[in-house]
DNA sequence: AGCACGCCGACT
DNA sequence: GTCGGCGTGCTC
């Protein structure tokens, strides 16, 4: 036994063998210091083993096997294991991006003197079970709020099962989702145990640290999310793994934190998008806490005003007529902590021993619902303004405009939605027909008056508006469309009395700018806002009472086909900003299309109407959930070469393929991204088991297949981006 | 991914 | 005649 199995930082899928005379079985999950070609490298020990496959004149030694933290624990050397096989990447590549960057090159963090006696030499064999971070001087028990009957039967649902259950926990904005989060949190920790919190990658995290950290004042609070100085994740994470962290608080890269204790994971706002990595390994962080939850056999509360249709349909009685999932999905779930071809409960392929028996692709996760807002606060008034009846100023229907200025008088506050920042979206020369493009994307270069500049939303590319245009010399271009920019200075100029504030990543670019820019909501020093997205997030506005959304439409009919599942939580989301006890809030949706379902859903507050009308329209159409998919792609300088090396790994697949739909090669939407250009392979299957048996094989192939030069490819499982 | 080895063009 | 292009292959 003087070979250990070492998972390193390559785009090979394999381990390296080194010899380790003095290693031991309490070895496995430590960093290890190994020669590796000239130089050397950091890894993981994943494995002991008697002897190689590698002739012995190949072996090396180890140089240094580093026992200065715990060794990482056996489950999440199997949640990375999981990863691996479920994403079809190599095993150390995601060793490698589950630690942090400072542990990933062999370091350690500088440790504060009170707590380095606890870390030196920690044997992994001795599980840290004293409940470690118990505060010296007991803090004030904080006055929670009262219950409603909704939230306590709900905190009831996550400890009244033993052993792993998923739960759907659907709420609107305002229903006091957190304090369910909050008791059960709470629970957790008087048992001893960890709770972990995912949360969407957004700048109001520290709002909900604030919060948690107010409600657990004794708590070994640890956050995890990118922004993080280097140092500060690798404590955390060595806290979390001395089991010394009680509560880890985290964007997606936290799902990864070892927790040798942990009993509960919660998802907040799990249908957000920043939960799937699209770059690198590309996992969804609350697919994988759902694998992970169902590992370790603890609860997990997957919450959401507007679930992901994946999540919302698992959380349905199975009463829906039997569909062709049943047939497909037999593949039993490994045990805890087994390699495993499906994940969580996404997966098709959950054992009835988990959460229900297969059947119908529904009630995997118990549904839990908070009808009410738990604040004494009405739900906003929805409306439609049909637009074609309507002569619109600017893109501003007169309802709109007569809703602004009646707040303006009222002293309160409005907000003017548009999901596009920059002046306009394009600048063009109509007498030659020019118009701004990228150079080294397929995109228009956005006209950003504030600085003069045109500027690609994609690259980042800059350049100075010209004076005239480069083609034909005309000094007169017009910028077309509308952004949140134009919608500014068309609305102070409207309303000169009004202080108008634009709220979008241009403005609000560092978080000092947004933190500025929010204190001067709070102060009520602005009387419109005109916002994206950004200002849908999270926060209250308590002097906001009316929301305009403008130039939704788009989305109705985007490619993507999740792109109504997207428009509808983000008009739900903007606007649940509105409205308080005592004012009311009103939300305008300017549409040319009044009579469609999404709008009339929105108009009822329903959302388990939209969701179920969609849920049918991707039954029809055979889309996710009720198919499992897998996107190829690949990038070069030219398209053909992208597509000729797509048609080969088409061909490749052909053999392979059973019970899987192999689409064409097609350039992606958005062709050329920095001079690269781009083309993908769907492949689709409605048994995710045969799916990813397939990929499995498929990959082989692929690894073994030499790429031309300046040729890139990536897998991307249970993609979101068409 | 790095990094070496390895065979074909323009340079001191 | 060499320096160097990056195609190919390997790293335990």
């Amino acid at each position: 036994m003087n070979i250990v199995r070492v998972a390193l930082d390559l785009p090979v899928p394999k381990l390296f063998d080194y010899l380790a005379p003095d290693c031991l079985e309490s070895d496995i999950g430590r960093r290890v210091s190994v020669p590796f070609g000239k130089g050397s490298r950091t890894g993981v020990i994943v494995g002991l083993a008697a002897a190689s496959e590698q002739p012995d004149a190949k072996l090396k030694a180890v140089t240094a096997i580093l026992r200065d933290m715990p060794a990482l624990p056996a489950d999440w050397l199997a949640l990375c294991e999981f990863c691996a096989s479920y994403y079809h990447t190599p095993l150390g590549e995601v060793t490698s991006f589950a630690l942090p960057p400072m542990l990933r090159r062999g370091k350690l963090p500088r440790i504060k003197k009170a707590l380095r006696g606890a870390f030196a030499c920690l044997p992994s064999a001795i599980p840290i079970t004293q409940h470690a971070a118990t505060p010296s001087t007991p803090a004030p028990a904080p006055v929670l709020p009262q219950l409603m009957a909704a939230q306590q039967s709900a905190v009831e649902a996550i400890f009244t099962t033993n052993g792993f259950h998923a739960m759907l926990l659907h709420g609107v904005t305002g229903s006091g989702k957190t304090e369910v989060y909050l008791r059960a949190i709470d629970r957790v920790l008087a048992r001893g145990g960890q709770a972990l919190m995912l949360v969407p990658e957004i700048a109001l995290t520290p709002q909900l640290e604030g919060r948690v950290a107010a409600r657990f004042p004794g708590a070994n609070i640890v956050c995890a999310n990118s922004g993080m100085t280097d140092a500060a994740r690798a404590r955390g994470f060595i806290e979390a793994l001395g089991g010394r962290a009680e509560i880890v608080l985290g964007t997606r890269l936290a799902v990864f934190m070892p927790l040798p204790r942990l009993q509960l994971i919660i998802v907040d706002e799990e249908h957000d998008a920043s939960f799937k990595q699209q770059e690198g390994l590309r996992y969804s962080a609350r697919d994988v806490a759902v694998w992970r939850a169902h590992q370790l056999n603890i609860p997990i509360v997957l919450g959401s005003a507007t679930p992901s249709l994946e999540t919302f349909h698992h959380a349905q009685p199975r009463s829906a007529p039997a569909t062709v999932q049943s047939q497909t999905s037999h593949a039993t779930f490994p045990s805890r902590g087994g390699d495993s071809s499906s994940p969580q409960g996404v997966s098709d392929s959950l054992p009835g021993s988990a959460v229900g028996r297969c059947g119908g692709g529904a009630s995997r996760y118990r549904m839990l619902e908070l009808p009410e807002r738990a604040v004494a606060e009405a739900m906003p008034i929805v409306r439609i303004v049909d637009t074609r009846r309507e002569k619109l100023q600017e893109g501003l229907s007169a309802v709109l405009l007569a809703g602004l200025q009646q707040r303006l008088e009222r002293g309160e506050q409005s907000l003017v939605f548009l999901n596009r920042r920059g002046y306009a979206p394009v600048l063009a020369c109509p007498p030659c027909g020019w118009v701004s493009r990228c150079r080294r994307c397929a995109a228009n270069l956005v006209v950003h008056l504030a600085d003069q500049r045109l500027r690609c939303h994609h690259c980042g590319f800059e350049a100075l508006i010209p004076r005239a245009c480069p083609d034909c010399g005309n000094v007169d271009l017009l910028p077309f469309g509308r952004g949140t920019q134009r919608l500014e200075a068309m609305l102070a100029e409207r309303f000169p009395a009004a202080r108008v504030l634009r709220v979008d990543r241009d403005s609000a670019s560092t978080p000092k700018k947004w933190q500025a820019l929010l204190a001067t909501i709070h102060a009520g020093e602005a009387d419109i806002l005109v916002g994206t997205q950004m200002l849908a997030k999270g926060h209250d506005f308590p002097l906001l009472t009316l929301v305009g959304a403008v130039g939704a439409d788009a989305a109705l009919f985007a490619a993507d086909f999740r792109a109504p599942e997207r428009l509808f939580a983000q008009l739900m989301q903007v606007g649940g900003r509105s409205g308080r006890a005592d004012l009311p809030g009103e939300v305008l949706i300017q549409t040319e299309y009044p009579e469609h379902p999404l709008y009339r859903a929105l108009v009822d507050h329903d959302y388990a109407r939209f969701a179920r009308t969609q849920l049918e329209e991707r039954r029809i159409a055979g889309f996710p959930p009720f198919s499992f998919q897998a996107m190829l792609r690949a990038e070069a300088r030219d398209i053909e070469q992208s597509l000729v090396f797509l048609s080969a790994a088409r061909r490749a697949a052909e053999a392979l393929a059973h019970g899987v739909t192999l689409y064409d090669p097609v350039p992606m939407r958005l062709q050329r991204l920095m001079t690269l250009e781009r083309g993908q392979l769907l492949v689709e299957s409605l048994s995710r088991p045969a799916l990813q048996a397939f990929l499995a094989k498929w990959m082989e192939t692929l690894y073994a297949l030499k790429m031309p030069a300046g040729l890139r490819w990536h897998l991307d499982v249970d993609p979101l981006e068409f």
